[in-house]
DNA sequence: GATGAATGAGGCTTCATTCAT
DNA sequence: CATGAATGAAGCCTCATTCAT
């Protein structure tokens, strides 16, 4: 967690600090990333980012925070427009689009994203990741509980083997799309939608359920709030 | 790629410096592994190391080939002792229950997986994950078409979206048991298996077709040369 | 010195710089201890520190003389109930036994002397020792001239060396029963007293006298302003 | 220890390394030396001193052990001029003033001495007094022994006492005379042997016998050997 | 073909002190 | 009188690669 002195710091000051440490491990990760240039291009002195930080993974952390927000108010933002008196799916792929859009438009996030899951030190990747996937899963698994709930999967659906495909599928359509050598199959750089609907018909054909109940509209309406 | 001298050295000392070059890598990664290291424990003068290979990055190439070879090897054998006349999805159950097992009971080629997957630096990545998914789907995509062609995938089945969501599953499969931070939903370091079953069972639900041709065995049998 | 600032200061203030001053330097000396650590463990700005105290040396040596007091306290309490007509070894047996018990139960002035005597730059230790030094000696010359001149020692007896020995001894055995590496023959951690008595036994077979001289035992009672 | 590359090294280049490695450690003691000076006067990469030795631990152990070298060399040819013939203590004088003499010479080796015993941190200062103190104890030990049993020393002394003041003031006499303030009560920089005379004849006056044995002189004339 | 010493930039982190507020 | 952010030099150590032998 940022030092007080972060949150006490001018607007400006950690603007520059933050852009340049986004910038510098978007390039080169976690690990390779190195805290000197951080520092130079930011114009702050070596010394200060560990008056702001306690080290160089708390700055990092402190990033990925950052884009986890942007990621999930993109996210709650779209959720808000989304209609899903036609049934779970279709208003469930807008989403993943929207999340496809997010990182298509966002490169910094998308690095970020990809850092955090390509980071060869376990132990540095774990402790991002868990943030991460634990806030992801607790957007997520209310909503599929609640679609399976409402009928719109089937009764038998293994939710948490959705999850865990989804979990994988999303960091994939973050990044794939600018990491051509992720996919080799669907042509992801080429048409991120077009491939992310592929992906998601296989869900659908897999775990999508005959009627739903009639009350699902409401209930998934209010599922904003997961996002917080 | 090694270089001729490479070749002409004896077998002892090739593998003096695999078996350190697999050690070092496995458990530091490519971009923190060391060739000091390496050097050392192969009982080797670090210079050599330059003439053996032209690079870090060739020596650790060079490494991912073999391991690459093992696991090709063992799929090779499994896939002999397979009968497909009960069906696609029974036989390719077992095939990847087979790939947990190499890679549970592999922890070099499992540490040199997570390498490849992991590695942060995207030229490094690229160069070498194009080989080994290539490999995967030359095996994989005739596998899947005869698949389709005998009835045993739904005659409209995507079998690119099969494939692609494979390549991420299989990665899953050899790196989420020991590494569980990288599956926060299914337990797969405490029953990989259970794990993969269950993450198969949405494959057939959503490619599994009705009536089998009466080929298939026939066909699929051959495919062991996939592996090559 | 301390600054009119630290005088001026409320006693809380003041005491809670000394208690985290205390701990820093006594868990790393003082050319390892920091006075970042200082600041933040007193709840006092960093700035504060040097408006109170010049430098860090400064600070040292204020802790320095209020542990010096301390001692002095013990030593002159232990003095008052000393009865010495029996001569003068057995009551400066007690004594040097007061100074060992004092720093074994005090851990802080323990650790203040050890960060005196072991301080690498020449120019601070000699700065503190000079003030301890000369208190010691202020208590300890009268006390061995009064004892030769009561002839509890040779009359010939070399009352300087007596002092030179006895500043090593007694800093040996402040620290060594802490830090067994000091003593690797005597056992001063398992028997401290029992070490001490057995180096005063040598100091009483190389100085003792034969006869006391009458008025010993009133002389010596008045010493312990020597101590102030 | 040093490495193997340390030992294969031209002399010249030895040679520079522990010249600068001695005047910097002497100069600011151990914690406070800085390698990066050291390469910087040895005309030598930083990184050639981790090539050398393990850490900076190891080249300092290093320094100490030449100097431990050299104590002991000189400590062995007085050892051979000696005359045992006339009793202990006259021969014993002789020995410790060859010591007070090669440090008062040698002001690098003083200068070790003084990092050794000044060393602020526990860690590094137990470590290297182990071993200089034991070369010191299998020295003088069985000196001491020989002299008792031979009549020189009381039946009854206490030699572990004996010893235990011995290594302070050996280690005393060694530098109070260039660290004036390391002695206020006698004047060692003035006169040094002087002062360790006067500390001697305490020694002999609690210490010292009546009547020899007859074979004295053959028993301890072969004590060289304790040296190497 | 083998060796292994040398390189020197770069890694992260700590620190006492200053000075504007 | 208190604050605490900024400094930037210095700390130890690692590393892939080269090249003379």
């Amino acid at each position: 967690m940022p030092t007080d002195t972060w949150s006490r710091l001018p607007a400006s000051r950690r603007t520059a600090v933050v852009r340049a440490a986004e910038a510098e491990f978007a390039t080169h990760g976690f690990s390779r990333g190195s805290l000197n240039v951080i520092a130079r291009d930011a114009g702050v002195a070596k010394g200060s980012l560990f008056q702001y930080f306690d080290d160089k993974a708390d700055l990092f952390a402190h990033l990925v925070d950052l884009a986890s927000d942007r990621v999930g108010a993109a996210m709650e933002e779209r959720l808000e427009t989304l209609d899903w008196s036609a049934g779970f799916f279709p208003a469930y792929r807008l989403l993943v689009e929207a999340w496809v859009d997010h990182f298509r438009t966002h490169p910094i996030d998308r690095a970020l994203c990809a850092a955090v899951n390509l980071e060869p030190d376990p132990e540095a990747r774990t402790a991002v990741r868990a943030v991460i996937d634990a806030r992801l899963l607790a957007f997520l698994r209310p909503l599929l509980d609640d679609a399976r709930g409402a009928g719109w999967l089937r009764p038998d659906a293994d939710v948490d083997a959705f999850l865990a495909l989804m979990l994988m599928v999303l960091s994939h359509l973050a990044l794939a799309p600018s990491n051509p050598e992720l996919d080799p199959v669907l042509a992801l750089g080429d048409d991120p939608d077009g491939g992310a609907a592929r992906l998601l018909d296989v869900f659908e054909a897999a775990f999508g359920g005959a009627r739903p109940a009639d009350d699902l509209v409401d209930t998934i309406g209010r599922r904003g709030d997961h996002l917080a």
